[in-house]
DNA sequence: GGGCTGACCTACT
DNA sequence: CAGTAGGCCAGCC
C-alpha cells in the first residue's frame, strides 16, 4: 500500500508538528521544576530525539514564553557554557522558581516534577523521610 | 546530492 | 569520577 502522499510515517510526526509536541511538552513543565532533554523528548512522544529537543527550543519563538529555563542536560548542568549571557540568565531564572544549585549542579531527582509534591508539602531546603 | 554541526542520551570501560 | 563509543534527527553549507 502506498502512503497517502502529505502524511509521513510515525518516525516523522512533520516537520512543525514535532516541535510543536515538544514546545508543548516543555510548557507542561510545573514551575520550580526542571527536567532533562530525554525526558522532554520522552513525554512528547519522542523517544531518543533529545538532540531535537535542543534545536527545538533554540528555534522557539520567544512569544511563545516557554520555560526553556527549566530543561537542563542529564548530569543537571546548565547545558550553556559557564559565563555566558544564557547560562547566567537560565541559572537566575531557575534560583527564582527555588531551584538549588549544589555546586553548580541540580539534583534531578529532588527537582523533578515527582517530587514537586514533596516540595509543596514539606517545602524546599529539608529533605524528609517520613 | 553529501557532509558537518548541534541548548543531547545511554551504556560500557 | 572521567573518557570513549554509538545512536538519533533537523538545518545549513
Amino acid at each position: 500500500m502506498s502512503p497517502p502522499s502529505g502524511k509521513k510515517t510515525e518516525r516523522t510526526p512533520s516537520d512543525a508538528d514535532g516541535y510543536r509536541r515538544i514546545w508543548d511538552a516543555v510548557a507542561a513543565i510545573p514551575y520550580g521544576c526542571v527536567l532533562n532533554y530525554g525526558a522532554v523528548a520522552r513525554l512528547a512522544g519522542l523517544p531518543g530525539r533529545a538532540r531535537m529537543v535542543g534545536q527545538a527550543l533554540g528555534r522557539a519563538p520567544k512569544k511563545m514564553q516557554l520555560p526553556w529555563h527549566r530543561v537542563v542536560n542529564a548530569q543537571g548542568r546548565i547545558s550553556f557554557p559557564a559565563g555566558s549571557s544564557k547560562g547566567k540568565t537560565q541559572r537566575r531564572l531557575l534560583e527564582a522558581e527555588g531551584v538549588v544549585f549544589e555546586d553548580g549542579r541540580i539534583d534531578m531527582v529532588r527537582f523533578s516534577p515527582e517530587r514537586a509534591i514533596d516540595r509543596m508539602l514539606w517545602g524546599p531546603g529539608e529533605e524528609k523521610e517520613p
